[in-house]
DNA sequence: CTTGCAGTTGACGTAACGTCAACCTCTAAC
DNA sequence: GTTAGAGGTTGACGTTACGTCAACTGCAAG
């Protein structure tokens, strides 16, 4: 039983491209190619692909994976290293993103506030935001209370990445409608999914809630205010983008 | 007043091919170029390279910085974003770093544990570690107490971001040695940095006390045999490199 | 026989430079 | 006046892990 490389790539979960550039890097070499130059695998190369995946899932680089597989390097060493590597970055990363923080303040403390930098508007504790979260209590419930409850416990780091992780959602979005793609294009679709994922912190939306937010987007002036300061007629944009998602995804 | 491209270089502390790219690039362009076509920078390239720089070191891609110096995005919101992706970077590391410490154990639960994986023997838990230390502890009186209770309270990530530490300066050195260098060899040298700069972790060495570690090293037949276990010799090598970087740089 | 999907081999692009190579220019010493 | 040495120039390749064409071939179905 062999497989060509397309069925490989769909049964690992990986491009067709992938697994020729391990054949060029001499990672993965197919069993056999056929009289046409076609790469055909069996099963051993199957379960060597996933030993692969493994360890690249674990962000090991192919070199280190391509010793590991050959046998030339200790599996158990070479993680123990990685792991040191990963603390030794995490700390670089903490200590710049002090440096960052503090770079920030001394910023805010000469500036004022423009309406950019207040973009995306869920900065938890502000009027608008309180507002928001007690007209939505009243709306539906104790479910939107232990919402409120877990946010509050967030810390800055955590609202700062979501905060970036909403931008950069309706920063893509923004793009492809300005690239003039309609609201239920494929593109669009999944570039809807990063609001979704983003969504996800807070709740976990059905076809119907996801479509509802969507038109509370549009409706209430309040949203709609924040999502035109993105572009002219986002929150429109969104609404029907949201639609096409939640009947396509959900 | 103008300054040619290596004097600059110099003042700032970055290469002339760095200069070279970023004109490439189009992020700082000198002043003028002379009729053989030397770039000639003056104050304000001077003044702009230094917010470019301010801003590398905050992690900054080239591409952000220049749109941030040429005005065209705002800083403050560019480092709020960028802010929120260190956080989430870390956090992705950090899950990782868990996936990576779960596959050790596993792994660890079926393996015996060979030689290589002891390469380093600093273990504080291990029967030579508490040995050694008792010992230093004896012949340098309550400042080796002091480190002692210092890295009890380490944490296993520090500990193994430490190891790691260790592991790729030995193993830096050794390739130097490997390459037939001589052990006064500046790049030697420069190597032996990384062992220095892995002690700082417990102490602060002097010119005296530097040297002093490494004819420990060669001399006490313990740590003798952990560090001949990564090249023959090494022990006799580290000796000779430390000493020579002690003379060179303490 | 055509259509269309799936396969092939290049080759370029990505980020931020490091590192040659081959050649030119300046400055100071002999 | 020459010469050595430091410093300048423009390419061009290498690094990571593929994505993304482009141009072409193979194979099965209508």
């Amino acid at each position: 039983m062999s497989w060509s490389i397309a069925e490989v790539a769909r049964m690992s979960k990986v491009t067709s491209r992938t697994l020729r550039h391990y054949h060029d890097i001499g990672l993965l070499a197919p069993a056999r190619r056929g009289a046409n130059g076609y790469r055909y695998y069996e099963q051993p190369q199957l379960l060597r692909l996933q030993e692969i995946l493994l360890l690249r899932e674990l962000g090991l680089d192919l070199d280190s994976i391509g010793q590991i597989v050959a046998g030339e390097q200790d599996q158990l060493s070479a993680l123990r290293r990685h792991y040191g590597w990963l603390q030794s970055e995490r700390e670089r990363l903490a200590e710049v993103a002090r440096t960052v923080e503090d770079t920030i303040r001394k910023l805010e403390g000469g500036e004022e506030m423009t309406a950019e930098q207040l973009w995306n508007g869920f900065d938890p504790n502000s009027e608008k935001a309180r507002a928001l979260a007690a007209e939505a209590e009243e709306r539906w419930g104790p479910q939107v209370a232990t919402v409120n409850r877990k946010v509050a416990k967030w810390s800055k780091e955590k609202w700062a990445q979501i905060q970036q992780q909403y931008g950069d959602a309706s920063q893509r979005i923004a793009e492809l409608m300005d690239a003039g793609l309609p609201a239920d294009d494929p593109q669009v679709i999944e570039a809807v999914d990063g609001h979704f994922q983003w969504l996800l912190n807070f709740w976990t939306p059905n076809r119907q809630s996801y479509a509802g937010l969507g038109d509370l987007y549009a409706d209430d002036p309040r949203f709609a205010e924040q999502l035109n300061a993105v572009r002219p007629g986002f929150a429109e944009f969104m609404r029907h983008a949201m639609t096409a998602y939640a009947l396509v995804r959900l």
